[in-house]
DNA sequence: TGTATTCAATACAGAACTGTATCCTACTCC
DNA sequence: GGAGTAGGATACAGTTCTGTATTGAATACA
């Protein structure tokens, strides 16, 4: 019962990681397929007979990764929805802890974004997952608001929106100012703030 | 006294012109110096013979735009300082007045950024840009809350750069979802919950 | 052990892109 | 109006990339 040294799934994993390197260092547009085989070790030939071009290559990368994240916070919320702590930590813990190198996610999740903008069917797409992000995260909200007798100012929808929007553009700031601006640290002053300003406790 | 029809400045104006609109379609690394010098109506004989590269392109392109940029932002400035109204609404007045097409500028700004990412040197730039950028919105944002005895609870530098996250985050889900969301509705829901939690009136 | 099959390597053809060297044309200035 | 020059077009060589067709090796299976 050996996985065999040569596997479809094996390989097709391996262009996939390979991919993601050389994506995040050279983006969609400036890796060649054959940058991704030599990542991976090896030559085109397995690459074709693997995928057909390299677009579907990205849009396979995007769905394999997007789903990973998405198990991974599913695996992280009961956790997080009955630990002692605010709704600060439980969001702060599940933005970073979901996501391994956030350089490298980054760089990948803004490449897709520009992508989707310019390519409807990729838009769809990273629309969906982002919606189901977006339902995970209210999950949580609502559970711990409701825990720690909470309520907002605005619709747990918006309110999750304008997190994200946060999250994001305060990642953004952080990694292009790496000797300036220590990472999370802008997200770490930003976030506080914001949930002040949309939640009070309910009694 | 006729500018000639041939000038060495024009060319370059249309060669940058151009290069704006193809970035924004396929992005730096997508779009070939072929298709730069088709949009504006040249042949790469006079793309070499003004740039010696892409790569100086791009540069060259970041700087006049941002130039440009800059000095709509210095022009609009004593206006908005003096003008009746909120400081959300100077705010807002300045990020939206000052970029002309939102879709075209977020796709360059964001291609940009990623470019800076990789880019030591681009980043560099991006940085010095920007922090110019954070002191003209700074310089308004004291000046107005002087004016309307508003205090802020963290340091001007700091709720700028929440203001620009914000501003940031907000577009870029704005524009992924165009139907769901309307232009600047995200960013005109935001801005007032940021700056309610953030300023206070100082009497 | 021998045969069939699967999967990646190799070889190849064609397309796209870059950069340069040269040519041509339209201004400039005498 | 004729020589000189500036600026862009054209032609070309070299490179890189893509995609396919074929080959070769490893595995499964009888």
């Amino acid at each position: 019962m050996e996985p065999p040294k040569r596997s479809r799934t094996a390989t097709r994993a391996r262009l996939l990681a390979g991919a993601l390197e050389v994506f995040a260092e050279r983006g969609f547009a400036g890796a060649s397929v054959e940058d991704i085989c030599d990542q991976a070790g090896f030559t085109r030939g397995a690459f074709y007979s693997n995928f057909t071009s390299k677009d579907e290559l990205v849009l396979s990368l995007f769905q394999a990764t997007t789903d990973r994240l998405l198990e991974q916070i599913e695996a992280l919320l009961p956790e997080l929805a009955n630990q002692p702590g605010t709704l600060l930590d439980a969001i702060l813990g599940l933005l970073d802890e979901a996501i391994g190198d956030q350089r490298q996610w980054h760089l990948i999740s803004t490449e897709f974004t520009l992508h989707a903008l310019r390519n409807p069917d990729a838009a769809r797409a990273l629309n969906e997952q982002r919606a189901m992000f977006r339902a995970s995260l209210t999950r949580l909200v609502e559970e711990i608001s409701a825990a720690s007798h909470l309520q907002f100012s605005v619709p747990a929808e918006q309110f999750v929106r304008l997190v994200i929007a946060v999250h994001e553009g305060a990642r953004s700031q952080s990694l292009l100012e790496p000797g300036k601006v220590s990472p999370g640290s802008l997200e770490h002053a930003f976030l506080p703030i914001v949930l002040d300003a949309v939640s009070r406790p309910s009694h």
